[in-house]
DNA sequence: AATGAATGAGTCTTCATTCAT
DNA sequence: GATGAATGAAGACTCATTCAT
């Protein structure tokens, strides 16, 4: 661990105080609504200084990123190497990742789709419909198993947790089919996911 | 089912590419990157006869959503209707949204966050270390999951799909946990994720 | 007096309520903040209607200011006749162009400046500045005026009305002036313009 | 009088640069057609640059206007103060404001009405039309005054300069009560107009 | 090294005019 | 002759980036 000149210092300090601003006005507003000047405003620096430490806004915002992304990594290995059984060790890492979330709402924030990020006063009855459609298709799956409750086929639980994990599910597998080539299509997942959904991953079942 | 006048049935077909084409550049390339003239070009209409049927780039960004949604839903509503098993009408459900997936990928890819849709030439390297940290942290799971395997708990299996599984759950309720007041904190959902990973939802496991 | 056919009649007709739908449209919102659209609407035709009768918006405007200024013109020439002695001819004069300004409010709005035309709601605030420099502008003027009162070298009167007809002599020389290259400089008419002001047009003052 | 820094003075430079750019342009085409990119390059600044200095057009618009009308308002209160009797001081208003015209041409046309600021090339005809609509106007107002000198009654005089003194009064009143509802009715202003046109203001007329 | 004023390319949106029906 | 949907040129305004101080 080489030990840092108070030059070295200063500028690391300033530049996590950019990348700290950045996080917060991306969180806020997106990508393409956030302006430099604002982040310059919000770090308080000026607005050329921000481009002495970063070759630009997009630069900028995934340098912001993938510091966040080492930093739940390293924290997860630690923190997961400290359990030995496998499920433990899962319910560490998961617990890990959702304290980080909690921690770090601006950074997840980031992840959001250009949706959220509209500055649609004038069509917040447009967006008001479309999120109750969303809602309706949660419904739909969440009703289906309220069903499974009542048939006795399903644990009683909260159904509204099933049909999220189900639809989160889904939602992955989907991304990562349009995003990567060779994965395979994802109806062919579809009895993966169901049978996961409903067996789990334990032997025996 | 009143039958449309002449009139009425072309404004509708032109209104229907005119979405068509929006799906298509939106899908390419973001809400934001992507311009009015280019949707013109693309449904091969004038930039201003967009206008005539959307107010503005936004409205007509919702109302392709919107319609697309709905799509999904009544096909949904239809298809899960007509099993009667719980176990079937979600493996159907599913399947069917899937199968939508795959029908409409340009819809689909309109969901994508705002960090797909940078232009990037410049920054492709450090575009792809932030996936290669993405892939890490997934491989963080993976490796978990496979360790599960010779221990033997866990049923062998792809560990990818697991691993893949496991996350969609953990950031969907991220997700609905940073945009909705009312949830509950991701952290006390960890164990009932972990449990419907492991044990799945079947009544008996 | 040639008779016109059906065909001609019903012609005119229509060109009558375009023009006076021009008028009233123009008068609102000025020439270029009216649409052609708005004005269409207006008279019941559609847009393309309009420009059977008109070759473009400009055509439109000039031919609604001409005729009204006809029609102002006759109506002067047959009531100005009806005098003899020259100061019951100026009276009836400005009667009647008083007359007809007040049953043609809207065309008279037409010449308006443009900045009353400005959408301006945000720059409300600024347009009520400029209004007030005006106003101090005629009220240095019409105190000069009670000045002369008190001096009593002016019959005593209202003095915003002497104010006002100052301010309504110099604007017009000024106005001449700026549009007409061959006009005396208006600084060569400040001495006539105060004379008049003064002493009046009669023989004998 | 504070003392200005270098930079404070040197944005006082370039705002009045712009402002005097503006004044330029707004009074060759009026408003609507000025463009913010001719400003721009008549003031030889990039177009961002004016909107750091001003926040839209109309806001330039406005900020000139007020600034001429503030110059003007000093220029008189001082020149009028240095008079004692009021016919003097008229005198010397009307000559200020006449000298203020003729050293600021072009922020005197701004105050133009739209009709002079059309683009018409192809319409020169219909408005050369209505302009001599407008002079046999003028004529017939000229013309009965010329019969004033015949008949004896009015002082013998340039008659055009007198029609045109006459028209500016009828106009001011016209427009005052237009745009003010409170004033009273041109018609009733019309034996103020041609007593003040024919005996003057001066007592004892 | 830090600053922030200046730059101007880029984009949404409007609206006069045309022309196929 | 009447219609009004389609057209696309034109213009206000924004904001990432540069560079002189």
């Amino acid at each position: 661990m080489k030990k840092l000149s108070r030059k070295e210092r200063e500028y690391r300090t300033r530049r996590e105080e950019i990348l700290k601003a950045a996080e917060s006005v991306f969180a806020q507003k997106g990508f393409h609504n956030s302006t430099v000047a604002e982040i310059a405003k919000e770090s308080e620096f000026a607005i050329g200084t921000i481009y002495q430490f970063f070759k630009n806004k997009e630069e900028l915002y995934y340098i912001m990123m993938i510091e966040k992304f080492d930093l739940l990594y390293s924290t997860l290995l630690t923190g997961v190497g400290k359990n030995i059984k496998c499920s433990e060790k899962l319910l560490c890492l998961v617990e890990i990742v959702f304290a980080f979330i909690e921690g770090n709402v601006d950074f997840f924030k980031v992840f959001t789709w250009e949706l959220n990020v509209l500055n649609s006063n004038m069509n917040n009855r447009l967006k008001d419909q479309l999120v109750a459609k969303h809602f309706a298709y949660i419904k739909l799956i969440s009703d289906t198993i309220k069903e499974g409750f009542q048939e006795g086929v399903l644990k009683k639980g909260n159904a509204d947790d099933l049909s999220t994990a189900l639809v989160g599910m889904m939602n992955i597998f989907s991304f990562n089919w349009i995003y990567n080539q060779r994965q395979d299509s994802p109806k062919s997942k579809a009895p993966i996911i169901v049978n996961l959904f409903l067996n789990g991953a334990i032997r025996g079942n």
